[in-house]
DNA sequence: ACGACCTTCTGTATCGTTAAAGATATTGAA
DNA sequence: TTCAATATCTTTAACGATACAGAAGGTCGT
């Protein structure tokens, strides 16, 4: 292959080699119009005899002044954010629109160590940034803002002054309850995401619910309170568990608590699919008929809900769409030069399938 | 923020600024014992002050010949290859090694649009590539051959001469059947991965199973049928049913295929867990009782397959170590010039739970 | 036959950084 | 006191490419 011959062939190696400028060699890569055809046609013959690999990105890179990547913070391990099918969706939004655009992704999930993240950060070769998920507190945000490079937000801090893409996730959380009230259901347990990234889970009190001052868990929370009041119901006989991730057994984990309460639920409200999903889970190994003996709900919409045994009743928020709007903000803010507006909270919709019905002994 | 203060401010401009050489600029970033406290110290302040970012990750990846970033090739939509928790598990392992390496991930996932991802390869600022899941015969790869640049394979061609990480399907394979075998079945339906990309799905006779060539799902399948032969059965006594994807859905549409055969099978065998969760959804909407009336097994050993009901038969083959190997031998190849010799294939190790029994009838 | 215009190619400067070697002052040991 | 060793900073020359501004020759309308 080469690979050994040497010395590294250049542009200017090239050209050298065949006595003629770095510049009509450079078009002939990059404006093919600039140069006669049988001129070109010689160059890139004589590229291939050679080895030469083409323009080097890097040396492009630096004289252009512009990448072709656009850097993405996870805000989480990558198995973590990978494995939760939202964000999946949402990335396939984003890495869509990335590729209409001809841009890259350059991966930096969050780790144990905020160091080693910060220096992935200050040496990334990227045009802008995407943060995902990315906690207004995180450790890494001085590293990014300190790059001076554009960066559009999903999903996370809502007071930054940078331009944030998520979803509504007050009134969307507000219809599903209502949904589940309209239905007749007034004994009703919620199952929450994380408040805070504590470690705490489990059932959680007014106080504890204090805790999530902001984030979509607390847009959420706040969205089932307004529906609950709204048709004349105490929030505080509503219990609230907390999960101790957004998997699926932790769903389960917590829906076993609420199933064993004194006073069990006629349905279950959970803060994400895959915790809905944990949830049905449960309900199958506990024997319970759902929605006979149990309405269960979900958020996000995603692949799985559909195929669930029944199918799940949830919100869509239009994952993939958002990712994919994310991406054209950063992408126009990198080619304009000028900040794009914050777009509205993406629309919500309720969907409902096979998971809810009337409580059983109404 | 400062951002839009003229002119950008780079290493020279400080060091113009502060009246001190650019290469004392320079190393109070990347190498603070050339020069006394004092003077770092003043230089950062400064930095601060006219909004220096810090050196620009262009200009040093030219100056250096490194860049920190390995480019990682999907081989598949991005929202197909995580939407598999297998990958995920893979890629977990992948992402944390190169972390340790402070080296960050240009993620390029294959589109519709071959020659735009082909325009991605080339102009990517990355060190050297990891290939997942892509063909041999994948458009792609004389543009990744252009680069003249350390690349890695996961998982997929076994030939080209490059070194290879992927675990004994084979072996694997073999043990698990052998498992069914041992317990009795001998009536054992098969539900496989793509032999080819071309849509074609439903069984496969001896013809289509031959088109399986190369690949994971080759290895898997010889492996089958090596125990099967062993066993002393007839190989063409065995239906084989090739999924549409490797989804839970794909997966319950062949198993109810299989189990509405006239000679039903009393075990299905699947060549991954996604698959399997897949089959043991059918059986709960046919009625079916795992491991009673039917045994099922998986390959993969997921996070999923543990918390499946009945917890799943499968093959564990080390996704995160192999995924950590591949990393750390496109590191090793950057950092020492040199090839590392391609791994042996991973080993592999049956997990046996409660998805396989011996066959009822007996 | 003249200038306007196009096609095709070249020369120079520069993108922002860092490696390598050199200069100067300071310290310390003999 | 002298000279080597050390600490601290500077100078120079790339890394590999492309933007920009020509230059040389050819075409074409009038």
């Amino acid at each position: 292959m080469g690979r050994a011959t040497g010395r590294r062939v250049t542009l200017s190696t090239l050209a050298a080699d065949l006595g003629i400028s770095a510049t009509t060699v450079s078009n002939a890569y990059n404006r093919p119009d600039q140069l006669s055809s049988a001129l070109r046609n010689r160059i890139l013959a004589r590229a291939a005899e050679i080895g030469f690999a083409g323009p080097s990105p890097a040396g492009r890179s630096l004289r252009r002044g512009r990448v072709g990547a656009v850097g993405v913070l996870l805000g989480q391990p990558l198995s973590f954010a990978f494995s939760d099918p939202a964000s999946v969706q949402l990335f396939d939004g984003v890495a869509t629109t990335f590729h209409e655009h001809g841009t890259a992704m350059l991966l930096i999930p969050s780790t144990a160590s905020a160091a080693a993240d910060k220096r992935l950060v200050e040496s990334a070769v990227v045009d802008g940034w995407l943060a995902y998920a990315l906690g207004e507190q995180d450790p890494l945000w001085p590293a990014i803002r300190a790059r001076q490079q554009p960066i559009v937000v999903l999903d996370q801090p809502d007071d930054a002054g940078l331009p944030v893409f998520a979803p509504d996730d007050e009134s969307g959380m507000r219809a599903i309850a209502k949904h589940l009230l309209d239905l007749g259901h007034t004994e009703i347990g919620v199952v929450s995401t994380e408040f805070r990234r504590d470690g705490r889970h489990g059932p959680a009190d007014a106080e504890r619910q204090a805790q999530a001052h902001a984030g979509s868990t607390a847009r959420r929370l706040a969205g089932v309170r307004a529906a609950v009041q709204a048709a004349g119901l105490d929030w505080a006989g509503i219990t609230v568990i907390e999960a101790a991730s957004n998997t699926q057994p932790a769903g389960s984990q917590a829906a076993m608590a609420l199933l064993r309460w004194p006073k069990r639920p006629t349905a279950i409200l959970a803060f994400t699919d895959q915790l809905a999903l944990g949830v049905l889970h449960a309900t199958r190994s506990l024997g319970l008929a759902v929605p006979h003996d149990l309405s269960v709900t979900g958020f996000d919409d995603v692949p799985a809900a559909q195929f669930a045994e029944p199918p799940l009743t949830t919100v869509d928020h239009r994952l993939a769409a958002r990712g994919a709007a994310g991406a054209a903000a950063i992408m126009a803010w990198i080619e304009s030069g000028t900040a794009p507006r914050p777009g509205p909270r993406s629309r919500t919709r309720l969907v409902v399938r096979k998971t809810t019905a009337a409580p059983a002994g109404r």
